[in-house]
DNA sequence: TCCACATGCTGACACGTGTCAGTGAATCTC
DNA sequence: GAGATTCACTGACACGTGTCAGCATGTGGA
């Protein structure tokens, strides 16, 4: 008897009422009219036996789990994500559901663990596979997805354009990754820093990439440095894919003895967790990942049918001041 | 019709058999004689049907579910933590079972997340509390628990001191995280620097700790760095409880111009995403976080009772070679 | 010829829950 | 006081699966 777990039938028999009234009392329903004395009869049973609900069960009646599943794809980590994971566990718990993380460990790995696990609603902060899509839609879960290239999306990288442009920078350089499976994220962002450079009648910045997700290659940053620094017009500074590249460049920069930023600015973008450590501390744009995700949760709310479409997303993000931005050295060759 | 998943009974029907057969054809059950012919006439139908069994009655039907839980709790974050938790996936995938992370976001929680998911098993990074602990045991969910003060846990911290004193460090300091919530993962390795430094006959060493824990504040490090170099016998090198303190440690050595690794060494711990980058480049212990995921994989199998009990957790760790050790500046009073 | 046995398959049950129609009693309405 | 309505509660079903006893049919041995 004991050591094996305590059903509804359990708590129904000792608080002497029909397994019925059990779940009515535990699932809060108005529509039933129950006395407050067998009420408190039946919580007060459910609290002696610990009653917690089988979850299996639960969602095999009711059709659907109140799992909410995160698809951790191949993100480039930094701490956002984990802040977007924090907050959206948050929201989720809120609800009365609850978030649990999934790292994708490839593409064909979504069956088996959905066979295991059957979310009311997958959320996925990368674009998903059209198999994985159609899998799940086959299944009829929810998908929510990060549109990575939606409007909006541009505007980290436009912070740092405008934070180089209004130090006086007129020659940028863009230094990016040109690993294969980060330029979904990539990509938009280039796009981005020449329209922003185009838009504010900056010339055309230098772009480049250097190979490398989670390690960026220092010397392969350091070459690009020579390269931009090199010349009649050179470059005065290097806006980044985000903090990891733009602490590879400090690091290039202090092994060619370039001082930042007195010589060169550098501005980084996702405010990581090392940024204000880096020697100058490091100029960078801070995300908004509590918005994100509150975006996406919202998302995920109306693909659930609790609430109307949520208006399209608008990022937030600011620049976070620190020392590795200033204005441009004086040129020995004046404009014009 | 189309719309609605299909169920084990859509499968039976179109291939002309009952839906026992259809379980055993596809669990593979190998008590049961079942000719190739049926059986492959069932595997078609199911491939065609794109038939995906449900997640909660298979639980509900089995006792168990096929979800391993991966209990995140404020464990200070490092990729090492990303990559346990990759390697666990791959391990758990291999194992047909599915593991998902959950991010606890209170000791509270948990009751409400195993309301919605039930797993045969969970694994924590960290010690759970007593409360925690009772819940699981009688919703008799096995619970593997990284034991962080078990023998072989000093080992990376003892390779710290090993490189330093090897280097010839002899008044070394021991730089850590007042935080309290980090005192757990804190404690030990302090206990065991004291321990390796009295080992090897060096003097004791000093500690300090400073307060943060994701972001430590370089002006106290600068503080301390003052406190240990001032005097008639200061400090030539610190260790650090992790990457994070020792890029702290680095800037404030920066801000103070007291240039590393000449005037004074400085290791980390976890070989943490930007410890190439610093610069100096950051000496560190890199942990085998694959090893470790693979240890908490045969815990878990061993509770789920499908292998021997494993030995006990021998840690793998190894110095990683870069800039920011050397031997200590010669000393302007010789020692004895 | 009869029994023993293997083969190939099926009907029926159980897991624990949420929900709905229904039931006896009490109360209200005119 | 008969009928209508509300109150408080219950019995029975369904969700989709895994499993087990059992049922024909063939096959071999004595």
């Amino acid at each position: 008897m004991t050591g094996s777990r305590s059903t509804s039938a359990d708590v129904a028999r000792r608080a002497g009422v029909s397994r019925a009234t059990v779940s009515y009392v535990l699932n809060g329903r108005t529509d039933q009219s129950i006395p407050l004395s067998t009420r408190n009869r039946v919580l007060a049973a459910a609290r002696d036996l610990d009653y917690v609900p089988h979850a299996a069960s639960r969602a095999l009646r009711r059709g659907t789990s109140n799992l909410v599943l995160l698809i951790n794809a191949g993100v480039p980590w930094s701490t956002n994500v984990t802040d977007v994971e924090d907050e959206l566990t948050a929201l989720v718990a809120a609800s009365g559901r609850s978030l649990v993380v999934w790292r994708r460990p490839g593409a064909a790995a979504l069956q088996g663990m959905l066979a295991d696990l059957e979310p009311c609603v997958a959320i996925s902060m990368d674009t998903l596979t059209s198999e994985e899509n159609n899998l799940l839609g086959r299944l009829s879960v929810p998908l929510v997805a990060a549109d990575l290239a939606a409007p909006g999306t541009g505007l980290p990288t436009e912070l740092q354009i405008d934070r180089l442009a209004g130090q006086g920078h007129h020659r940028i350089a863009y230094l990016t990754t040109s690993d294969r499976a980060l330029q979904r994220f990539a990509a938009p962002r280039t796009d981005a820093i020449v329209a922003a450079c185009v838009r504010r009648g900056l010339p055309e910045p230098l772009i480049a990439g250097v190979p490398g997700g989670l390690t960026v290659d220092v010397a392969a940053v350091a070459r690009q440095l020579v390269g931009w620094l090199d010349g009649r017009d050179p470059v005065t500074a290097v806006s980044c894919f985000n903090d990891l590249h733009a602490a590879a460049c400090l690091a290039a920069a202090s092994d060619l003895r370039i001082e930042v930023p007195t010589e060169l600015s550098v501005i980084g973008l996702d405010d990581d967790i090392f940024a204000p450590l880096t020697r100058p501390a490091l100029t960078t744009v801070r995300l908004g990942p509590q918005h994100f995700a509150r975006h996406l949760w919202s998302l995920a709310r109306h693909q659930l049918g609790e609430t109307p479409a949520p208006a399209a997303f608008t990022p937030t993000a600011h620049i976070v001041e620190r020392a590795s931005v200033t204005a441009p050295p004086p040129s020995p060759f004046p404009k014009r």
